[in-house]
RNA sequence: GCCCCCGUGGUGGAAUUGGUAGACACACGGGACUUAAAAUCCCUUGGGCGAAAGUCCGUGCCGGUUCGAGUCCGGCCGGGGGCACCA
């Protein structure tokens, strides 16, 4: 089945083995079988950009093929897929410039990648390929998403978003990056609107405690830590002088500091600001808010370098502690997103309240004594401020306490007196869940008012419709009237997308979905979902007047779950049977980009973790393994972009030098993990070595085997059997540990060895053909073929991966090196074994060795059995 | 500012738990084959001194631990990533 080119032609190879693959379903993943483990490979899935397939998209899906090929030979069940995060702004961009619908585009630029991607002859079951956009997919998208509503995990807020004029929409937090939009890099400003929202804070606690579950890269792990952001402290209760205006309640870590409070702070948007400003700060504070709100995020995170700013509200707060009086402040260093956006400022142990006590004027009281000599001047005097470890000092009746230990005394005292309780906070923010774009999930939602919520839920009731309705309703206000959010029955999913013509935004924040009035404005059927337009008549007396909901899902709802759905695609009963989630699990490993480390990341584990506790999924973390493949850089070490010239098209490689070589190529260019410039000039040593196992497989004119490798079972000479045993060995370990780039110098090391050999055994010549075939699969085929491996198995790809022998690592001789006071002096060469005595005898006698002891006396002498000797002389 | 990672030849990089620094490749140079070229094969290639044998130095810099440090510890310098007034 091999071509008949006599030479290495790759371009009439490697089309030939992918039509096979493909026409074979060589790749189609095995049933389920509980007799064979599984291993379940999977990639980041891609967004298939206009742009198609670049290099980094080869290194990742070259990364993963490698695994899934290996583990295929080594006998395992493999689930090896692909699909396509294809929601999302750029097609949506893209078709409102060029008048064409999403889909359209969407589908071709799928095209394009698949094309691709069998072309790097990526071994994934195609027939598995799930697309978001797909309403069999996003289907089960609307269903998680209303099992979260129904755990009243969705909720909806109208609250200051981020607003881009340019693209006409809100983004996320996480969107806007230096008080810019990430994606076109448009200015973007505050802007209530009305939002879904759902409560990943109530997970923040198991989203940190459960990464010990998993194994992850550390950094990726700490980023997490670091953006779920716990920390235990104390709220505590200051009475306000104006005790008709009740408590300021402020969050604090340093409750041990609570006698050097010599000021409070609130926020400028904090509720008590106006009640707090006494008439004659009236002005001053109404200027500075006016000053703050104007402020972008950018601004404000640059002047958290510089100075401080605030104003006196007039008002003072009484310490708890001590009972003294002390003013309240109003400043913009403290954010009313965070803890309760009021603090207890100790200048002497913070450094922005020193700042702001430094350029107010505000005394600074110290209450910690170091402990150490680091945290003092020369006179000994504390260097202020101090916010290392300590004891207290002018603390009454807490003097001389270890801080940590006053930490737990000063909360729980301040709390028997109601005054305070220890809590702990979070950085993590709930996640702004809606965006007013069209090409998207639309919501499962339609708006009611009261009464006819009420109706429609007991008509619902009564049809045995069954509405995944939350404990307490959901509601907003809309144009002065209470709405209610009335789930669509799961049964009635997919909320398809209407047709629309245009798909620009409105501009006025609202989706393009909103200005399809007869899809929006509706008579509803709460039991069926059935709508009809509101223009019409009603069609029968259970219709309710609704709205539907008109913003649609972000990005990442499709890719939370997407690696379930893989398991069974086709499924129509759920996201997948029981029996596929208990068999398959989760990814045994997961390949992307480190850029995704916290937002898909910690998204994805907080669906799986709701439909954990739902009982769907039988596991508590999906993702148990994770990789991030390092950035491939341009020629100049800068990042591959268009407008840099500096861009590698893979299709160019492929057709230059063909795709085993450009994944070869890829692979061994550094480490996996390793951020590494593109380097043209190496293409061609990958490249030398695949002709060159070419050429010894293969005789030249006749392209029969060549005539080297015979069938005599021990044909192969001693040392280059061995050679082979400990390149089996050292291929599979790196394989398996991700090392490819010293797997695949191994593998030079052996083919060289083989050239300088006069014969070799057919086994052995196939044997290594094994361990190249994940790599280059095409020549692997090919070469299998030519050299009589269909004897063994049809194909390269179905032989039991080589097993190595033992016996044959075994040396008989062993080289020690010998050192003469820490350096190397001498090698010498003994039987494997050889006895302590034996070895320092031997090294003695070495002449090298025995010119650097003459006339000294040795002191010492440290032997490691078969590596080093080292003789300490002086 | 805080947290994390990384600094090895002309280049990409290799080096189990501390145990021969520079594997494997690229590039440069020299040679063989050839009328010639390509391809292929062989040799050299960290630096200094030396004709050579050899010898000293050498993993960003300074210091430490150790019989022995690229690897461990402390302090710098440089590069990259993440977070950023989070109380």
């Amino acid at each position: 089945m091999a071509t008949n080119c006599t030479d290495y032609d790759f371009l009439q190879i490697e089309p030939h083995w992918q039509k096979l693959w493909s026409d074979s379903a060589a790749f189609r993943t095995p049933a389920i079988d509980p007799s064979k483990p599984k291993y379940y490979v999977l990639d980041m899935f891609p967004y298939p950009s206009g742009a198609g397939l670049h290099l980094g998209h080869c290194e990742n899906y070259a990364i993963t093929d490698i695994l899934a090929r290996y583990q295929r030979a080594k006998g395992k069940n493999v689930l090896y897929p692909i699909g396509w995060d294809a929601f999302g702004l750029p097609t949506e961009n893209y078709a409102v410039k060029t008048g064409r619908h999403p889909r359209e585009v969407t589908v071709e630029n799928v095209a394009t990648f698949r094309r691709q991607l069998k072309a790097i002859g990526v071994s994934y079951d195609f027939e598995r390929e799930v697309d978001t956009t797909d309403p069999r997919y996003f289907r089960w998208t609307q269903w998680i998403w209303l099992q979260l509503f129904k755990k009243g995990l969705a909720y909806v807020e109208e609250k200051p978003v981020w607003w881009c004029p340019a693209l006409g929409t809100v983004l996320a937090n996480e969107e806007v990056i230096d008080g810019v939009s990430e994606v076109g890099k448009h200015p973007v400003e505050r802007r209530p609107l009305r939002q879904w929202v759902l409560r990943i804070t109530a997970y923040a606690e198991r989203l940190l405690s459960d990464l010990k579950l998993v194994d992850w890269p550390d950094s990726t792990k700490r980023m997490q830590e670091a953006w779920i952001g716990r920390s235990e402290g104390a709220e505590l209760l200051f009475a306000l002088e104006n005790s008709a205006l009740g408590d300021l309640k402020v969050f604090t870590t340093r409750p041990d500091t609570v006698f050097g409070v010599t000021f409070m702070v609130i926020a400028p948007e904090h509720p008590l600001v106006d009640a707090l400003t006494t008439p004659s700060q009236r002005e001053a504070v109404a200027a500075y808010r006016k000053q703050a709100a104007a402020k972008s995020d950018l601004e404000r995170t640059d002047l958290a370098k510089g100075e401080k700013t605030g104003v006196w509200s007039g008002s003072f707060a009484i310490n708890p502690a001590n009972g003294q009086k002390i003013p309240v402040w109003i400043a913009d260093y403290v954010i009313m997103g965070y803890g309760t956006g009021a603090i207890m400022a100790v200048p002497a142990h913070d450094d922005r309240d020193y700042a702001f006590a430094q350029k107010f004027n505000i005394p600074v009281i110290q209450v910690i004594e170091p402990d150490h000599a680091e945290g003092r001047n020369g006179n000994g005097a504390p260097k202020l401020p101090y916010t290392g470890d300590g004891r207290l000092v002018h603390s009454d009746g807490y003097s001389g306490l270890p801080w940590e230990q006053a930490k737990k005394k000063i909360t729980a005292d301040l709390a028997a007196r109601g005054r305070g309780q220890a809590t702990v906070n979070f950085k993590l923010r709930d996640w702004l869940f809606s965006r007013q774009r069209y090409w998207g999930e639309p919501f499962p939602i339609v708006w009611v008012n009261e009464a006819d919520y009420a109706a429609a839920v007991a008509h619902a009731k009564a049809s045995g419709a069954s509405l995944p309705l939350p404990s307490a309703p959901v509601t907003c206000v809309i144009d002065g009237e209470t709405r209610y959010a009335l789930p669509v029955p799961e049964q009635s999913l997919p909320l398809q997308l209407p047709e629309v013509k245009s798909y620009q935004p409105t501009g006025t924040g609202e989706s393009p979905l909103a200005a399809i009035t007869e899809w929006v404005d509706i008579w509803y059927d709460a039991a069926t979902g059935h709508a009809a337009p509101a223009s019409g008549a009603k069609p029968a007396a259970h219709y309710v007047s609704a709205r539907r909901e008109t913003n649609t899902m972000p990005q990442w709802a499709g890719s939370c779950w997407y690696y379930l759905r893989y398991l069974e695609p086709k499924n129509d009963a759920s996201i997948a049977s029981p029996e596929a989630l208990k068999y398959w699990g989760g990814p045994d490993i997961y390949v992307g980009g480190a850029e995704h480390a916290v937002l898909h990341l910690l998204y994805a584990r907080f669906w799986h973790k709701v439909l954990f506790d739902l009982g769907v999924v039988p596991t508590p973390e999906p993702f148990t393994r994770l990789f991030h493949q390092g950035i491939i850089l341009g020629e100049d070490g800068e990042k591959m972009s268009k407008s840099r010239g500096n861009v590698a098209n893979p299709d160019d490689i492929i057709k230059s030098h063909g795709t085993d070589t450009l994944r070869l190529y890829l692979m061994f260019l550094g480490p996996l993990e390793a951020m590494k410039p593109w380097n043209p000039n190496g293409i061609e040593g990958v490249h030398r070595f695949l002709q060159k196992v070419w050429r010894e497989c293969v005789e030249r004119d006749t392209g029969a085997t060549h005539p080297k490798i015979v069938d005599e079972a021990d044909a192969t000479p001693a040392d280059l059997a061995k050679l082979l045993h400990e390149t089996i060995k050292k291929v599979g370990e790196d394989i398996e540990g991700l090392r490819y780039n010293t797997a695949i110098s191994t593998m030079m090391i052996f083919v060289n060895a083989w050239q300088k050999a006069e014969r070799i055994a057919r086994r052995d010549a196939l044997a290594f053909l094994q361990l190249l075939a994940p790599f280059a699969p095409h020549l692997a085929e090919e070469l299998w073929s030519r050299c009589g491996g269909q004897a063994i198995a049809s194909t390269v790809g179905t032989a039991p991966w080589p097993a190595f022998d033992p016996v044959k690592l075994v040396a008989t001789e062993q080289k020690i090196v010998v050192q003469v006071c820490g350096k190397k002096r001498a090698e010498i060469i003994l039987p494997t074994g050889a006895p302590e005595e034996v070895v320092i005898a031997a090294a003695k006698a070495h002449s090298d060795v025995s010119a650097f002891l003459n006339g000294k006396e040795i002191k010492r002498i440290i032997y490691i059995p078969g590596k080093i000797l080292n003789i300490v002389a002086t």
